[in-house]
DNA sequence: ATGTCGTAACGTTTACGA
């Protein structure tokens, strides 16, 4: 089973690169971030045309996430638990059926946090609180089960092209390394690092001064896997090529590949 | 020159978020 998260950066400008992606990927599941769309406005036809059913969570203007898979959909969730007042679409979680076991996906876009300090970063940092809480409810039920999306985290200074310009950011900042350990240490294993030691693999080139010719980017997109899933893994890879396509999201895809 | 892009709105341009 292959399951895929892309952050795409607006659906409404990045629907056809979607498509063309998936016409030669074939993934199986795609965990969608920053779609920037109300339910009603997602092109979902262009994907059941594909065979992939949809379950969306958005919102006007900003965040967003969805599912697409070719499995059905089973038992849908909407929204990050812990936080009734929490309005931003950042959540969205559904079970899949392999041929040889079932998998909880969950899909997330964490809050960017900057400028840092300041409420935004505050808001990030909370959240990262809850997701802990889900993602240790996770753990406990001792199944296959991965958390993955953008999580606007740089794990180490070797996940960045240039360590230095991140220092003050909210990506990088040491609390937020250490709020993203204490999930990863709950017992969770890093899907991309599990399959590769080498650096410079990078996910995110901002749009500005010429990131991505210099391949001055950042690894902030991660596959998260409970230790029943990670018994499963076989592949993890990042699909930056398409980023020299034209009107590209200002992310790749990053897959896994799982025995189920 | 702060080397960009997507979205929305009292829109032919600005504000915001990233």
């Amino acid at each position: 089973m292959k399951i895929a998260s892309f952050n795409i950066n607006g659906i409404k400008a990045r629907h056809a690169a979607l498509c063309d992606w998936l016409d030669e990927a074939q993934p199986d599941v795609v965990l969608l971030q920053e779609i920037k769309s109300v339910d009603e406005n997602f092109p979902r036809e262009l994907f059941e045309e594909r065979g992939y059913n949809v379950e969306t969570h958005g919102q006007k203007s900003f965040n967003g996430v969805a599912i697409l898979s070719k499995l059905p959909l089973e038992d849908v969730t909407r929204g990050l638990p812990g936080d009734a007042e929490d309005e931003q679409a950042r959540w969205i979680e559904a079970t899949v059926v392999g041929d040889t076991a079932a998998v909880r996906l969950c899909g997330l876009y964490l809050p960017n946090g900057n400028p840092a300090p300041g409420p935004k970063y505050d808001y990030k940092l909370a959240w990262m609180e809850r997701m802990k809480a889900r993602a240790s409810d996770l753990l406990s039920r001792e199944e296959p089960a991965l958390m993955a999306g953008d999580y606007n985290v740089i794990p180490l200074d070797e996940d960045a092209a240039r360590p230095e310009a991140w220092r003050e950011d909210a990506l990088a900042l040491p609390q937020t390394r250490r709020a993203y350990r204490e999930i990863v240490n709950l017992g969770f294993t890093e899907a991309f690092r599990a399959c590769t030691q080498d650096t410079g693999h990078y996910t995110f080139w901002d749009y500005q001064r010429g990131a991505w010719d210099r391949n001055d980017g950042i690894r902030i997109d991660h596959v998260l896997l409970t230790p029943q899933a990670a018994d499963l893994l076989r592949d993890c890879r990042i699909d930056k090529d398409i980023r020299n396509r034209p009107k590209p999201s200002d992310h790749v895809p990053i897959w896994v590949e799982l025995d189920a």
